[in-house]
DNA sequence: CATTGCTGTTAGTATATGCTAATTTCCAAC
DNA sequence: GTTGGAAATTAGCATATACTAACAGCAATG
C-alpha cells in the first residue's frame, strides 16, 4: 500500500462514497463532485489504472480494484474519526467539520488514526451518523423520502453529499433534523416536492432531494425513546 | 494571507528555524535540510519572491518579508501544537512525535488551530521544549557546550536539528535527556569530543555536536527543584 | 434515419515540483 | 593576481495536476 497523493486520495475516497450510496461511478460523476474538468479527471483515472488502483469496465463504470478499496476505506475512516475528534473532543459544531476533517484526512499517520481512536474509544460512526468502514446501518434503516406520514423516526445518518453545504447543513442543525433527533412525519406533498416533519422543537420541511439523503429508523409507537441518547 | 503548497510552507518553516537557529539562511542550506537538489531549490526560491515570501540579499541570504515571517510563525505554532497534542492528549512519545505534527502542519485549519490550542490549555512550548511563536526561552538559558563541569543543569530545550533523527532522540530519552531533567556536568573532554553527565537516572556521553544543540539552565546549588516538575 | 445531446477522448497548454549535467560566479587562499 | 572549490545558475527534461477547445461515440428521440 504506496504512498498517494492528496488528489488520488480524493478519487478513491468519492468513488468508495458513489459505491455505498448505490450510484454510478463514473467519470462525469466524479467530475462533478470533484468540481474538475473531465480531461482532467479522465488523465487522472489513466494514472489510477496504471497504478492498480481502479478497473474501467466496458460499460465505463470505475470499479474499486482492492487495493483501491482498502485505500479508501483507510481513508473513510480516518475522515470520520477526524470528524468524531472535532466534534466530541474540540467542540465544533456537527455541521462544520466535514471541511476541517476533509484536511486532515490525508495528513494521518498510521500511528495517530491508531492512537486517536483509542483515544476517542473507538467510535462506530461519524457525527453525521456515517458508519465507519466495517460497520453498517441497521436493516431497517429508510430514507425519510420511504417513510410515510404518521410515522415517527430516528435521524441515523445525513447523507455525505448533503456535508458539502454547510449551509444546509447548519439549516438541518437549527431544525434538530440531526443523528438521534426524533421528528414526526406530518405530509409529503407532491406539489410542494417537500416533506414536512414535527419534532418537539418544531416544525422541518424539507425538500425531496435533501429527504431522500437523509436516513432514519422508524420508532414504534409505544416506545418513543432514542436509541441513541 | 494566501493559502500555500505544503512545498512552499516547508521552506518558509525550515527558513524560519534557520532564523532562530541564528544560522544564516542561504540555499544550500535550504537544499541540505530539505534533501532536495539545488536547483530545484532555486526555482523554488524564485517563486517564492515572485510571492513575496523572501527577499534575497546582495550576499545571497534569504530573508523572510513580513507575510513570509508571518506565514512562518503560524506554520511553526501548528507543528508545535500538533507535537504537544500527540505527545500529551495521544501518548505517543515525545521523540517521536516530530514526524507526525509534520504532516498535520499543513492540514490544520484556523479553527481547528484556535479549538485544538484552548482544548490543550493554551500551552507555551513543545515536547521538545521549543516556545511556541511569541514565547521565549529563559534569558539565562545557555547550550550544554557552554556548560561548565560541576555544573548542575535543567535541559530546556532539544534543538529541532536534532528531532530529525528518530534514533537519537530515542537515546537522548533512554538517557532522561528531556526538558525538565536535570543532570550535572561531570567533564566536557576536547580528545573525545563530548560531554560526560550524570543524573540520577546514570550517567550520559553527549559528542560535542550534539551538546551544541541542547539548550540548558543552570540550577544553583542550594535549590535542585526542577522549575517544570 | 437523422438530429440532439451527453460522455468520453485528444490536442494543446500551463504551472509547480522535481531531477542531472553543465556552466558561471565568486570568494578565498596561495 | 591567479586559481580552486563551493555556490548559484542555466539548460534540458520528466511527472502530476489543472485548463479550454475540439472532436468522437453512442443512445434516445422526434
Amino acid at each position: 500500500m504506496t504512498e498517494h497523493s492528496k488528489v488520488i486520495e480524493e478519487y478513491l475516497l468519492t468513488l468508495y462514497k458513489l459505491n455505498r450510496a448505490g450510484e454510478p461511478a463514473k467519470a462525469v460523476t466524479l467530475a462533478k463532485r470533484l468540481d474538475t474538468s473531465p480531461p482532467t479527471v479522465h488523465a487522472t483515472i489513466l494514472r489510477m489504472q496504471r497504478d492498480g488502483l481502479v478497473n474501467v469496465t466496458k460499460t465505463k463504470e470505475l470499479a474499486l480494484t482492492k487495493e483501491g478499496q482498502s485505500i479508501a476505506e483507510d481513508i473513510a475512516y480516518r475522515h470520520n474519526l477526524s470528524e468524531y475528534f472535532l466534534c466530541n473532543t474540540l467542540g465544533i459544531p456537527w455541521y462544520e467539520v466535514h471541511q476541517h476533517a476533509h484536511r486532515l484526512e490525508h495528513a494521518m499517520t498510521p500511528i495517530v488514526v491508531e492512537k486517536l481512536a483509542e483515544f476517542l474509544g473507538k467510535p462506530k460512526f461519524c457525527p453525521h451518523g456515517t458508519p465507519m468502514p466495517g460497520t453498517e446501518l441497521p436493516e431497517n434503516t429508510i430514507t425519510l423520502m420511504e417513510a410515510q406520514p404518521g410515522m415517527t423516526v430516528e435521524v441515523a445518518m445525513i447523507g455525505e453529499v448533503l456535508e458539502d453545504s454547510v449551509d444546509l447543513m447548519k439549516i438541518l442543525h437549527e431544525h434538530k433534523v440531526m443523528p438521534g433527533k426524533q421528528h414526526k412525519v406530518i405530509e409529503k406533498t407532491e406539489v410542494m416536492r417537500s416533506i414536512l416533519l414535527e419534532s418537539k422543537d418544531g416544525p422541518s420541511s424539507l425538500p425531496f432531494h435533501v429527504a431522500e439523503k437523509i436516513f432514519v429508523i422508524e420508532i414504534p409507537k409505544d416506545k418513543k425513546r432514542s436509541i441513541q441518547p
